[in-house]
DNA sequence: CATTTCACCTGGTGGC
DNA sequence: TGCCACCAGGTGAAAT
């Protein structure tokens, strides 16, 4: 499910709700594979903690957690500091949820916490492609991510990226080292508004090129986010609501459909691994 | 070093 | 209905 978009708007939905909660109870399924830190350090480690804030660092949804004897904030009380994070990527079909204990616990549920507002925080993901992890800023560096934020970018640091190399400037999209966010249906979506063919060569791309994909992949993010992402098959925010960047796609997932500029038949190829879909003519 | 392929998982869809 | 091939928002390790 989750690309830049849907990590940005699950990420504001989950800050909305626990913001101030205390975990007060949490409860870890056995998937070993699912938890970078292992199962019962990161239960012990979240046990008690408040949320601080919620954010999201290219896919990575960063969880500002307090120490466990925190005074409930108040107005003459300074801004507590974070002294742990909890580091959710959501994989290909993770989903983090807010939702009351007794909603009914669907199928592929690894994570549930307990808070004391009442509310429940789950993790859910059917492929267990996610990853969680807990970092005690005592011990640890804080979270970041390794490549730059597509939507802040500047048309240098840009440029740079993909300079020197042979690659498609698809799978450079892709590469999470050089840009933090992309993923397959963006970078689709921004080399059609950019007219710019997926296998070309990025160190090959002219600069007008370059900026014009620049700015189409921060329209796209732009816009999707305020459509509240893309919903393929079955992604849903913090809420459970679903969002409808899908309704402007115009070549994810279109393979043989009219192009919505002229009309010729969308291409799917496979190229790095991924399916590729573009427009023979709009894309050049 | 840069780049490509594959394994990791479950579930949905469509053909026969 | 069953069985099978193929496809799906990602990424890190192994191979080239």
């Amino acid at each position: 499910m989750p690309e830049l978009p849907e990590v940005e708007t699950i990420a504001r939905g989950v800050n909305k709700w626990v913001r101030d909660d205390r975990i007060v109870d949490v409860w870890l399924a056995n998937h070993p594979a699912l938890f970078k830190t292992p199962a019962t350090r990161q239960a012990k480690g979240l046990e008690g903690r408040v949320f601080l804030s919620v954010h999201r660092t290219g896919k990575h949804i960063v969880c500002e957690l307090g120490p466990v004897l925190l005074a409930p904030r108040s107005k003459h009380v300074a801004q507590p500091v974070s002294d742990a994070q909890w580091i959710v990527h959501l994989g290909m079909t993770g989903r983090l949820l807010v939702t009351t204990p007794e909603a009914p616990v669907a199928a592929h549920t690894h994570v549930r916490l307990g808070l004391s507002s009442g509310r429940e925080l789950r993790f859910v993901d059917p492929r267990r492609f996610g990853r969680l992890e807990f970092r005690d800023l005592a011990r640890s560096e804080a979270f970041a991510a390794s490549g730059a934020e597509p939507l802040t970018i500047s048309s240098e640091e840009f440029a740079s990226l993909f300079r020197g190399r042979r690659l498609p400037i698809k799978a450079a999209l892709l590469n999470q080292t050089l840009l933090s966010g992309v993923g397959n249906i963006y970078a689709d979506e921004s080399l059609f508004h950019a007219g710019i063919r997926p296998r070309r060569s990025s160190g090959r791309l002219t600069k007008a090129e370059l900026e014009r994909l620049r700015l189409a992949l921060r329209q796209v993010l732009e816009q999707a986010i305020r459509l509240g992402g893309s919903s393929v098959s079955d992604y849903v925010d913090a809420d459970g609501v679903r969002g409808f960047f899908q309704l402007e796609h115009c070549v994810y997932l279109r393979t043989g459909l009219p192009c919505r500029r002229c009309q010729t038949p969308i291409r799917r190829i496979l190229l790095a691994g991924r399916g590729t879909h573009f427009c023979p003519i709009c894309q050049r």
